[in-house]
DNA sequence: GGAATAGGGTGGCCGCGGTA
DNA sequence: TACCGCGGCCACCCTATTCC
């Protein structure tokens, strides 16, 4: 008796730019540049829980080697990442990026509540805590371009993708998320973050 | 500060009811 | 009947918001 085992294969990403909209000529998040990529690439079991998971973080210089995480995973989660980071990243992937399985975790609650909200108003009410700087600052840092200010970028990258994370991981698990909204009140979005489990059969001796 | 978009504020229009 | 005030609806414009 042969058990199939159900696994997911999940990426979650996030990018920081080298310039910002005020350094270039019209709206093209590809003409930002990439200063750093974080990605945190994990597995998940049938039941919901993550068996190996591993964040690693790519100057620009090796943004090669991320292609391949991104092509080999089930969900490619990210914030704003279908009209932001995708958009960017587009013109140094080796593929067709944006025809990869990109969750795109605000067009969720956008369609959840008619409206966007900021990864830092759900992070802050849903899990207590929100980010830890903000995107201009990332991109100051990288033109100050000093061992102490790229490990801040570096740290602020990361720490983007754990939150990004720690809200999905949320929201797939209660089945919501919560805000503040203009009022000071507590309010939550209901979500569905359910995905399609892939099914692995165990490979049968060939030898 | 770029594009896109939702929300809020404002003003115009219309219908209804009260009063002279 | 004519006039006035009020409320509802709609369109428009401005502001706020997202990402960096």
């Amino acid at each position: 008796m042969v058990s199939s085992i159900l696994v997911v294969t999940e990426v979650i990403f996030d990018i920081e730019t080298k310039k910002i909209f005020d350094d270039i000529e019209g709206y093209n998040p590809a003409d930002l540049g990439i200063s750093i990529v974080s990605v945190y690439s994990r597995t998940v079991n049938e039941k919901g829980e993550e068996t190996e998971g591993e964040m690693k973080s790519f100057w620009e210089d090796d943004l090669a080697k991320i292609w391949p995480m991104f092509i080999n995973a089930d969900r490619i989660i990210g914030f704003n990442s279908l009209h932001f980071d995708v958009p960017a990243l587009m013109p140094l992937a080796p593929y067709d990026f944006k025809k990869l399985k990109h969750f795109d975790l605000m067009d969720h609650v956008k369609g959840a509540l008619g409206f966007r909200l900021s990864l830092n108003a759900i992070a802050s009410e849903t899990l207590g805590h929100g980010k830890s700087d903000n995107g201009l600052n990332a991109v100051y840092y990288w033109q100050e371009h000093s061992e102490e200010s790229l490990a801040k970028l570096l740290k602020y990258c990361e720490m983007d993708v754990m939150v990004t994370k720690e809200v999905y991981d949320y929201g797939q698990k209660n089945g919501q998320l919560k805000y503040k909204d203009k009022w000071n009140t507590s309010r939550i979005i209901e979500v569905d973050f359910s995905c399609p489990k892939v099914v692995i059969e165990p490979q049968m001796g060939l030898f």
